[in-house]
RNA sequence: GGGUCUAUAGCCAAGUGGUAAGGCGUGGGACUGCAACUCCCUGAUCGUUGGUUCAAAUCCGACUGGGCCCUCCA
């Protein structure tokens, strides 16, 4: 197996710390609205990524957080946190939120098919272990105290930036004209792990510490419930790119000099989903969610379909011409698969090929679209169908597109097959117009009638 | 300004030194009363430009375009 490594930029050889055993973190979402489809991009890639470990032989365990507390909020510097902010906004108390976006979220995760970890964290349930961990790096003289909050001294550390190859002469300050910078700083580049004044004072949660009523800084909580839930040697990190800088390279920072050693070898960042306008955010651009491809009458799994015919290292050009292409494509290779042959055969001798064949691009810094190409040639094989129905049940413990699941039909079939007959009689006495009128009303109501040399049939769309 | 990712047919995209997979669409044909479905056929010298090599989309350099990051973001 061998993908990206954003610590090295290299396609790097995938070695866990302990045989087989891979301990994978995963940024969860921040529960404060709803996600967008280019937040689901990067679930849909980081699943890949468990399943294809898991489908390679590996035994992995999976830790997400969910940030339940102290993000800022970004539209205006108006001093609250995002999640203060919706909860003000929806007359309901800030756990409330949560939960409802918590809720949300796992349900339009299931809708693309994307497996919920086996751990999940909120970040409001380790307060106590953030604590821990800044007050062991203020003994440490890893952090100070300044202006009331507790900062992380990123001169202390020799390479702050590992992960992203900035210098620090040349950062701009202030990038972003809404952010003003904070005086209480030793360096351009600390952060706070702990707060107890800040120009943001309606955090409605706050918790008691050795520095005063507060809430914990932005990064603590990945490096805390990742340590906590995973160990001090964790072998792979994911998250948006977005991530990278200043999320991860600080979750690096304090973890690494919490723990003393080294903490995680590989780190995993899928790309964005673009729209004309650019990235697409919650304060940018379409913001696009499951619901939406829904109440369009998309398939969600179109939607997964058109994240797996792409790279998760390439920007992904979101446009609904791409996503008819898309759900045009997926739908055309279920009707494929759904004619296949299900009864029992033998076993091809060529199921092994065909599935290393999909290993191997699986293997190959995480191939989708060739993984998907697999699915096409063992249809075009000449293998039988039973072999080739195998081979494509297995890929789709991976692909997870439900390539062989029969939409379930909850029509009144004696009616239909009357209406056929109607139909057909019709035909023979060349009425034309009632014929077309009989199709025309079932189209309508969803079945679509396929004329086929065995006779009329329908399908349910 | 610095960093990072990226550039293959109308669109998505494979290719990891030996003269361009696959999917969708388009056009043509078969099938059909007409259509849909299905099947067959149909398309590109790889952003530009130097270089390395017997040989480069693939390696190296320069340039150009696009995305993103530089304290909200997946």
């Amino acid at each position: 197996m061998e993908f990206y490594n954003t610590l090295t930029r290299k396609i790097e050889k995938f070695i866990p710390n302990d045989g087989k055993k891979v301990k994978l973190y995963t940024c969860g979402p921040t529960v404060y609205h709803y996600a967008h489809l280019g937040n689901l991009r990067t679930y849909i890639c980081e699943d890949i990524l468990e399943k294809s470990l898991k489908y390679l032989g590996y035994d992995v365990d999976r830790v997400m957080n969910i940030t339940d507390v102290g993000h800022l909020t970004g539209d205006s510097d108006d001093g609250t946190d995002k999640m203060v902010n919706s909860a003000k906004k929806e007359h309901k108390s800030v756990l409330d939120i949560a939960k409802f976006y918590t809720d949300k979220f796992f349900q339009d995760a299931d809708k693309l098919n994307i497996k919920k970890p086996d751990t999940v964290i909120p970040a409001t349930s380790l307060i106590d272990f953030y604590i821990e961990i800044i007050t062991k790096l203020l003994n440490d003289g890893y952090a100070y105290i300044s202006g009331g909050n507790v900062y992380f001294d990123t001169s202390k550390l020799s390479d702050y930036y590992v992960l992203t190859n900035h210098k620090e002469e040349e950062l701009m300050i202030g990038v972003r004209d809404d952010v003003t910078e904070d005086i209480n700083k030793k360096n351009k580049a600390d952060f706070v792990l702990w707060f107890t004044k800040s120009k943001f004072d309606s955090q409605e949660l706050k918790w008691d510490s050795p520095w005063g009523m507060g809430y914990p800084g932005w990064h603590i909580e990945c490096s805390g419930i990742s340590i906590k839930y995973l160990g001090e040697y964790l072998d792979i990190h994911c998250g948006g790119i977005d991530n990278i800088f200043p999320h991860h390279t600080n979750e690096i920072a304090q973890s690494e000099s919490f723990l003393g050693h080294k903490w995680c070898n590989y780190w995993f960042h899928v790309e964005y989903l673009l729209d004309k306008r650019g990235k697409m955010s919650k304060s940018n651009g379409d913001f696009l969610t499951v619901d939406t491809l829904i109440e369009h009458g998309y398939n969600p799994l179109s939607y997964r379909y058109m994240v797996l015919s792409s790279h998760y290292q390439k920007g992904l050009l979101f446009s609904y011409e791409n996503l008819d292409t898309a759900e045009n494509s997926y739908l055309k290779l279920k009707n494929r698969i759904s004619k296949l042959n299900k009864q029992d055969d033998t076993l091809d001798k060529d199921f092994d090929k065909y599935n290393n064949e999909f290993k191997e691009a699986l293997s190959n810094n995480l191939n989708t679209s060739l993984a998907l190409t697999s699915v096409y040639n063992v249809l075009k094989s000449d293998m039988n169908d039973y072999t080739k129905l195998k081979l494509i049940n297995e890929f789709d413990k991976v692909l997870s597109l439900d390539l062989t699941k029969e939409e379930e039909k909850k029509i009144d079939d004696k009616e239909i097959l009357d209406l056929i007959e109607k139909r057909n009689i019709a035909k023979k006495n060349k009425d034309f117009k009632l014929a077309d009128s009989i199709r025309d009303d079932l189209l309508n109501r969803g079945i679509k009638l396929l004329d086929t040399r065995e006779g009329t049939k329908y399908e349910i769309i």
